[in-house]
DNA sequence: CAGCCCGATGGAAACGTTTCCACCGCTGAC
DNA sequence: GTCAGCGGTGGAAACGTTTCCATCGGGCTG
């Protein structure tokens, strides 16, 4: 079943077949409704590797995902699926190990699937910094921000990390912190963490505590990662009183890590995360965290992306809004 | 850039280009090595697009996912990414509305992407029933029994839902539970949840307790509906003891629930969930569950397919272990 | 009425592979 | 000495679209 048996079998050229399956104009409606009748009874389907051929571009979207553990993520791939399916985009998920080149894989999809645009969720900012040269497609960097790495021709969408990290902090001083521990990312290498931390930095410079970048242990966003990060934590800060954790993965398995000490929370040790999850109301205590908009993050950075692929505006930074959730895992310090 | 240039360029014809670039039997030595530093010195790639449209195929594996806010699907998910990435086959994630049909929306993949294989993670009964006639392609179930469905043309992978949901009831008997509650799937319509309440029943008969169908509350796999659930169980059956949620969401949904009646879990309400997602153990109390081994399931449903599609093997139905979690949220009745 | 534009249509040339078939030396068997 | 067999090679025909260009009426405008 070709395009050119619907032409025999309708009695059109194919060049009119072709353009009622694509709903192009210049199509008289009756050869658009004889030829969509003989497109149904003999269920066709254009063949889309023949197309993709003739157009020299594939209909899809890459997503480089690295980090996937993330509740956040879950939510971010399942309305950009969506988003791209009503558009027309073939939706291509690409998971990379934690230790690979998030970069140099994008290099041999592009080389390989030939999609229309790539998305990164997550990434190593070093891994950013090298590599896009020459990589011939549109991006958009879904957790980094393009302006901070310099490529002009670079989008990306963010939350605003350093303000809501603030808020954060803000939230345990207001209660009577003073002695907060940090378990970050890796500050150095996550351009996510890296804002967090400037955030940090900020408020505690507002309250004249001295930061001290000791007090932030490096942590994967994983449960387990998370819950080592605390013990580590614990051990050379007994006296903390409060945690501010960058993921509110990692923030659960801090939870586990305080309590396995016998520890309370909130009642010995206040925990903030970050995330927003939607776990992380059903847990006792509700966490207390910082929303970011996932939902947001997914359709804006759709539009910069297929801005970018139809050739429309340019590169773009966009910041989303972000929620604080006072939840019931931050209390308090007593006198 | 195409192969024709690779072949002036380097002195050959396009026909031995292209069986160098494939790997294929028949090029000298010499052949091979001029061609490849040439291949190399330009970066060249295969246009994946006129392959797939000569080789009549896609190169690709779909997955419809249905109900992706579980865990153990991200798991599972992952895995399979990874599994297929190394063969070469190319991954394309497809996720399904609640109220949608999967088997129509793989059927309009196949007519759109040409994929070499489907798997399908989750889905309703209903669906699968009607559908898979005329699909063309290798297909296997990823939770549903094809077994069951009674087509002979399918493979599918699952737990041995109907002896782990056994244990889990076992396990509350043990405890001196005999009041127990059920937080389901939607029995009609969804294997996995028959089959786990096959199970049930089957525990309660050889306990003479009487299988209350009343007494099971349908709910989808996720923590607002496991929530719900149980508030409605709650109202019709205040003197539970003890709760099977078919899922972990869905457990910790009902958790929540239970406390927020100022209830406790485990000393009022025992609760066993099911899955055995990594979260369960940095709960508090720790979660109680039967832990399916989703690395095994993506892993067997992978050399499935790839067999389907090698034309080996006819279609087989595979059984993978489980393993009982005993955490701390189901504990002994008090006498 | 001439000239034009426009909507509707079709023919045929691409797009970049794979693959069928043919060809060419050469070796070894008869 | 002929001929089959074989390793190495290339030419050219597909694969099923899209799209450029041409054609053809017919309704305007002037």
């Amino acid at each position: 079943m070709t395009i050119r048996d619907i032409a025999r079998e309708s009695g059109y050229g194919v060049t009119t077949v072709s353009r009622v399956l694509n709903g192009q104009p210049n199509v008289s409606r009756e050869a658009r409704e004889r030829i969509m009748e003989v497109v149904r009874r003999t269920d066709f389907h254009l063949n889309s590797n023949a197309k993709r051929l003739k157009q020299q571009a594939g209909t899809g979207i890459a997503v480089v995902v690295k980090g996937s553990k993330n509740m956040l993520f879950s939510a971010i791939l399942e309305r950009l699926q969506s988003l791209l399916a009503e558009t027309g985009y073939v939706f291509m998920i690409n998971y990379v190990d934690e230790g690979a080149d998030e970069v140099m894989e994008a290099h041999r999809i592009c080389g390989e699937l030939r999609p229309k645009g790539i998305m990164f969720l997550g990434g190593n900012h070093e891994n950013f910094k090298r590599g896009f040269e020459g990589i011939g497609v549109p991006c958009v960097l879904l957790t980094s921000s393009a302006k901070e790495l310099g490529f002009g021709n670079l989008s990306s969408v963010t939350t605003d990390d350093a303000f809501a990290a603030e808020c954060a902090i803000d939230h345990l001083v207001a209660l009577g912190h003073r002695n907060i521990g940090i378990l970050g990312g890796y500050v150095e290498n996550s351009y996510p963490a890296a804002r967090r931390y400037v955030g940090c930095v900020r408020a505690f410079e507002r309250y004249s505590i001295p930061a001290d970048r000791s007090r932030v242990v490096a942590s994967k966003f994983s449960l387990t990662d998370g819950y080592a990060a605390m013990e580590r934590l614990l051990d050379k800060f007994p006296d903390i009183t409060a945690v501010f954790a960058m993921s509110d993965v990692t923030a659960i398995g801090a939870i586990r890590a305080i309590r396995d000490r016998g520890l309370r929370v909130p009642e010995d040790i206040s925990v903030v995360g970050f995330d927003g999850i939607e776990l992380g109301s059903y847990l006792t205590p509700k966490l207390t965290t910082v929303r970011q908009d996932g939902e947001a993050i997914a359709e804006r950075s759709v539009r910069l992306l297929l801005d970018a692929i139809g050739g429309e505006g340019s590169a773009a930074h966009e910041v989303v809004p972000f929620i604080f959730f006072d939840g019931e895992s931050a209390m308090r310090l007593e006198a």
